[in-house]
DNA sequence: ATTACTACTAAACGAGTAC
DNA sequence: TGTACTCGTTTAGTAGTAA
């Protein structure tokens, strides 16, 4: 998810612009004066006032003075700054699953045999089209070694992941798998996956990317790694 | 509406608990750094890390500190918190009018033909039915003077009403009326009534309520009286 | 690496007050 | 009554640093 735009700043103005639109400021032009406003800021009159001097020089709200009150009206704007915390919460309170877990764990080399069953054209062919990327035939093995991450990663397991159907050819079949879109290192898109007959124990992540991750991240055997795994919905 | 309970002052924590939960801290435990936290909330480290032990002291979230982060997950009180919030904005805007509307204006003396009406049965069963009070036998005039007052007033026809029938008894007719429940200069709970064939314009309004108002708020002719008027969805 | 203390700085607040 | 300015105070935020 990562909610851009609201930072710390905005929220403080946002409060007043709530405590404005508590008022129905959103839905008609209001007659309030500062007084007023403060006493269901909890704030003096003075805070009330700069605060509504600086929604307007924001564009928040319009707003007209007169001998007996301030007439202020909410704009599109500020609604829809009321709107998008609004649905942002939604998403937060509604949604079944968080929108990431982070794994950490260290690099390791395996046995190559990532490469072989990356190419595979039954596996590829899946990779590009539910994943949207065409993988760097290698996997990054990642070793889990915390508590948390041991406990983070089996929790993964409840939660939905892309399936790639198995499929076999002349020679031999080949399972299906599952696997997570992830960002490493904050940096590079790729994803987490997991063969459901895996040669590894569930200690292990292997991390597929359009990229040469130990390159591009320049990783070597034992280096931190961190993999934000993204949950959808 | 009028939520109650939200200061600026939860209101800054409340930011801090909005940010852990866009990093699921509500869902399940979380690990992050103070650093990764404050670049989040675009603070500094040690902000994010004052900001930790505040909503831990006040219950809002669990926190244990490790060597490398802190395990951090937001609790039932705190989730209890952001879900206010929802729902308060949810009320805000989803709701189809504003919560009341604040019309300001002078008493005056009527005919005293207000007591009359009123204390008719078959209108007065109807205050005690819909309105939940025998009202006092006599209405408070108030006349409306600014331009906003009187722009007020003509929004209240678009909003819904309690309406009270007509009836006739052997002598005559009496019309149907339309009323809203009210609160008087912030104390006293009543009604405002708007008669459909009123023998005022619409720059009068008349109040109700079940105390007799001039006594109870000490009102003279030519005083300034608040009437919040309460829309109900 | 971390967290979180102390000391300092910046920003927000509120009292008084002019208009 | 109102709003909103100045100014002193309080509060929050940051830098540096110890653990």
């Amino acid at each position: 998810m990562n909610t851009v735009g609201i930072n710390v700043e905005l929220w403080k103005q946002l409060f007043t612009l709530y405590k404005l639109a508590e008022l129905g400021a959103h839905k008609r032009v209001i007659k309030v004066s500062t007084a007023f406003l403060a006493e269901k800021m909890k704030a003096s009159q003075q805070t009330a006032s700069r605060h509504l001097i600086a929604l307007e020089r924001k564009g928040w709200i319009t707003r007209r003075v007169t001998p007996d009150g301030c007439l202020i009206k909410i704009t599109d704007t500020g609604f829809e700054e009321l709107s998008k915390l609004h649905s942002n919460l939604l998403l937060i309170m509604e949604t079944k699953y968080p929108p990431s877990i982070t794994l950490e764990g260290e690099v390791f080399s395996g046995l190559g045999e990532g490469a072989y069953y990356v190419t595979r054209d039954g596996y590829r062919k899946q990779f590009i089209e539910k994943l949207g990327f065409d993988p760097y035939p290698g996997t990054l093995n990642v070793k889990l070694v915390t508590e948390y991450d041991l406990k983070s990663r089996s929790e993964l397991e409840a939660y939905p992941a892309i399936e790639l159907e198995g499929f076999r050819n002349e020679n031999r079949t080949y399972g299906p798998v599952k696997c997570y879109p992830a960002v490493i290192n904050n940096k590079v898109k790729g994803a987490v996956i997991f063969a459901l007959r895996s040669h590894y124990d569930s200690s292990v992540v292997e991390v597929i990317a359009p990229k040469f991750l130990r390159n591009h991240l320049k990783l070597k055997d034992g280096n931190k790694v961190k993999i934000e795994v993204l949950i959808n919905p």
